[in-house]
DNA sequence: TGAAATTATTTCGAATTCGAAATAATATAG
DNA sequence: CTATATTATTTCGAATTCGAAATAATTTCA
């Protein structure tokens, strides 16, 4: 192998995943960074705005912006850590759990059709091989 | 399977490689956007806008303003087709052409660094998996 | 202790991206 | 032929994203 197809049939299988989710999420009046943060809460709990960066792949200042527009929309609270003032706790609002369990599983679904192309065997295989070249 | 860990996993190992290439070329004063265009021109010669659509992943309005960047950066010129004129033709100029080939081989070489860490058994069955599900 | 380094987060201005509507050229159907 | 539909591309304004610098709190260590 001396080429970058398997980058571009990366970028491309992953654009068409991003597009197919944005276009869902929009529908909620959400981006896709804004749904991949109330995803992370969801399932996490309440974490600081580093936590939350680490798991929607953006830039901390594109976060702060996120944040803002998910507290502007009464989705997620905020309040300062007790020992740590330098840390601020993002959590969803009732409001926000509502949403999320409305949503959820019917996003979960739509994309498993997709990952269903996949016998269970090849999945786990695919997580492997992305694991190997997505590693730091 | 039940959960969506395969997709997780699809977008932090794309995410490392785009800010990997994004980085690099921003060293040129490119964007991702604009170092794609450049790479479809030189690899396919010129293509209108539209094809070039397709090969760079962003909307149609988007690429407007990429192109232009690359206009106003003498890196690629723009003709009218002479059988249909709504279509623009994009082709690297000369300095367009240097800069590639000044650069692409790098280019090439560092992320093979990343795909390497496959075997070339490994990095065909991963084009085959990526493709079943990225496909519309 | 207390100055210096580190960590967490936000602010700022600029660049990039988007979707929807507009423009312009070509193709089609009556 | 000519009105209508389709195709190719751009324009527009708004949303999102970025990197670098700023702010603020905590930790380190001399």
């Amino acid at each position: 192998m001396t080429d970058l197809k398997t980058i571009t049939i990366l970028f491309r299988a992953t654009n068409t995943l991003t597009q197919e989710i944005a276009h869902q999420v929009n529908e909620l009046g959400l981006s896709l960074s804004s749904f991949m943060a109330c995803e992370a809460l969801y399932h996490k709990g309440p974490l600081s705005v580093a936590q939350l960066q680490s798991k929607v792949l953006i830039a901390n200042s594109s976060l702060s912006y996120v944040i803002e527009q998910l507290k502007e929309k009464g989705i997620i609270d905020i309040n300062h850590d007790e020992n740590d003032k330098r840390i601020r706790l993002c959590s969803l609002t009732q409001r926000g759990q509502n949403m999320m369990s409305a949503v959820y599983e019917k996003h979960v679904s739509a994309q498993r059709v997709r990952l269903d192309r996949l016998t269970p065997h090849e999945e786990i295989l695919l997580q492997h091989l992305l694991k190997k070249i997505g590693l730091d």
